[in-house]
DNA sequence: GCCGTTTTCGGCCCGACTGTTTTCAGTCG
């Protein structure tokens, strides 16, 4: 089993232990696992080999013995069991909002409610309603539930979701009554995908900022409308919060609603040890309880971490997953910004499935103020992106050259192509095609099902090649679209490590690919990267700055980024490379 | 099931909103 299998296993206890009624604080802990699991940066078999798995936070012995065996390919008695012990329909009803393990179950009880559909059924004839503790409003929005379950449960791309979330901010920031007002959740926190907006806003006055929310042009309907919180749903299903609360808490409101759970955890543990109970509404002395919480003064987050010891930990970084150990070590990095990218590779023009010339690409590089514009064109096993052969590549690189000698006022190109990583991992041009060009970026577009061992050997071999410059999107996945095909990433960045080869943080808001989560470790044994957005045209020029997004996820430190670099600076390394 | 400068046993983050209730359970984040 692939590590992603394994947690999807680890939830999937999760969830079964949680339909069963069992302790909460245990299905907490295989949750906790699986996302240790997920997050974990180290080699897995390597840990499983040395034996220190369990030095993970969030992994015991319970944990390692289940997951060794699930690595070997064992069959989990205990999660047969448990599977055989839970009525499969119950998971997915699960799903529908509003509904609990809880609630799930004691239907399942009363009614022996097993699947959607005679969930449906028992909400139409009334029967739900009859249950102690239910009643007819409930049985009426489980009912709308299960008709828009697919649109609800849907995550969305961060980029389309931040497009959305900016004109309700500038919105909310031009009420009189708001003081200040802000993103928050997974967006501020610039996660791949976005399950809902968080808007946190400090007011003079409560109502008329709720009202103005509410009542947006867009809201299909609204879910909730309290005295510090409302929720809308816009159609297509994507729902909004909005938390309004008085400008000595926005603060403490900000970071608990900008989380991550995990993060906020392990800030609240922090506090708790420090003699103070930490919640969205300020801090509570444990033995003055009576007083309840208040603000101590602070007025931004810089001013809440710093009372916990801490250097301001950035949003983005807020994952539970170390660090306030760097906050209060001194250890948190220097965040790669937009403007320190000088410019881009692995973009794509009209010589193969890109929709704009060569010459309006540069023109556009230069308009975002990059300096250099690298083109990388599919190669001719990419038939269905009118891939080049070596012929017409080699007539780009004439034209690319003919461009920079022009003083044509546009970003200086670099000529490369996206050369195809064949199925048994040798390249689609010719050697000599290929050391012609400035840079060659490798990249995996067919035969994904192949299995693991072979999938990596592919790449390896790929990166061993004399002329490979980086490897674009490495494991191929599309957000909310397609999995990643299965790859063993520790020995493929090992391999690139190894050979000089980037790895390229492709910025397709879809593909964000290789991960945030790999970057922080692989940085620290020496990987480079390259934020590339893929552009197929101009306005796609802008997706680097999703790019940056993970590269700051990621704890990357400028000097590791290709695209830091001056042209000057970029010409040499090129030309030491090759 | 995990974890330990107050603990190897007994804790485990905290609060809002809803719908059902006459004080609270369930769900969510």
């Amino acid at each position: 089993m692939t590590k992603a299998d394994i947690v999807s296993a680890l939830e999937e206890i999760a969830v079964l232990l949680e339909l069963r009624g069992e302790n909460p604080f245990k299905i907490r802990a295989y949750q906790t696992g699986a996302r240790a699991l997920e997050t974990m940066e180290e080699d897995l078999d390597a840990l499983l080999e040395a034996d220190e798995l369990g030095k993970v936070p969030g992994i015991g012995s319970a944990l390692i013995e289940k997951i060794a065996t699930l690595r070997t390919g064992g069959e989990l008695p205990f999660l047969e069991s448990l599977r055989d012990s839970v009525e499969p329909g119950l998971i997915e009803i699960l799903e529908i909002p509003g509904l609990g393990a809880k609630r799930v179950r004691k239907m399942h009880e009363a009614l022996g409610v097993d699947s959607i559909e005679a969930l449906q059924a028992a909400c139409e004839s009334g029967a739900v309603a009859g249950i102690k503790g239910f009643g007819a409003k409930t049985a009426e929005k489980i009912l709308s539930g299960i008709e828009q379950r697919a649109a609800y449960a849907k995550r969305h791309l961060w980029w389309q979701a931040d497009a959305v979330a900016r004109p309700i901010l500038e919105g909310l920031r031009s009420l009189p009554q708001v003081k200040r007002a802000e993103i928050a959740g997974s967006l501020r926190r610039l996660k791949e995908t976005v399950g809902d907006l968080d808007f946190v806003v400090a007011a003079s006055e409560v109502e008329p900022v709720m009202e103005w929310f509410v009542s947006q042009a867009a809201v299909e309907s609204v879910t909730a409308q309290g005295v510090t919180k409302s929720s809308v749903r816009f159609a297509g299903g994507l729902q909004a919060d909005l938390r309004v609360v008085p400008e000595e808490q926005f603060a403490f409101a900000l970071h608990h609603f900008t989380g991550s759970k995990e993060h906020n955890v392990a800030l609240r543990q922090r506090a708790l040890a420090r003699g103070y109970s930490l919640s969205e509404w300020g801090l509570t002395q444990k033995d003055d309880a009576e007083a309840g919480p208040t603000g101590h003064g602070i007025e931004n987050e810089a001013g809440l971490f710093e009372f916990l010891g801490l250097a301001e930990i950035p949003p983005e970084l807020r994952e539970g997953v170390g660090e306030l150990e760097a906050a209060e070590g001194g250890a948190l990095p220097d965040l790669l910004e937009p403007e320190m990218v000088k410019g881009v590779f692995h973009n794509h023009t009209d010589a193969s499935d890109g929709r704009d010339t060569l010459e309006a690409m540069a023109a556009a590089a230069k308009e975002l103020g990059f300096d250099y514009l690298g083109l990388a064109d599919h190669s001719k096993a990419s038939f269905q992106a009118n891939g080049l052969d070596d012929v017409r590549v080699l007539k780009q690189l004439e034209k690319v050259r003919a461009y920079n000698a022009s003083g044509s006022g546009g970003a200086h190109l670099f000529a490369g192509i996206e050369c195809d990583i064949l199925k048994d991992g040798s390249l689609d041009l010719e050697d000599a095609t290929l050391a012609a060009l400035d840079y060659v970026v490798v990249s995996v577009h067919s035969a994904f099902g192949i299995g693991e061992a072979e999938m990596t050997a592919r790449v390896i071999r790929a990166i061993e090649h004399p002329s490979t410059t980086i490897l674009g999107h490495p494991t191929g996945r599309l957000l909310l679209r397609r999995e990643a095909y299965a790859i063993d990433l520790a020995k493929v960045i090992d391999a690139a490590i190894a050979n000089g080869v980037i790895i390229e943080i492709n910025a397709n808001p879809q593909r964000l690919d290789l991960d945030w989560r790999m970057w922080r470790r692989a940085a620290e044994r020496g990987l480079h990267c390259a934020i590339n957005p893929d552009a197929h045209s101009t306005k796609g020029l802008e997706y680097y700055r999703a790019g940056v997004n993970i590269a700051r996820k990621g704890w990357l430190p400028a000097a590791q980024i290709l695209n830091c670099r001056d042209l000057a600076g970029v010409k040499r390394w090129l030309k030491e490379r090759r």
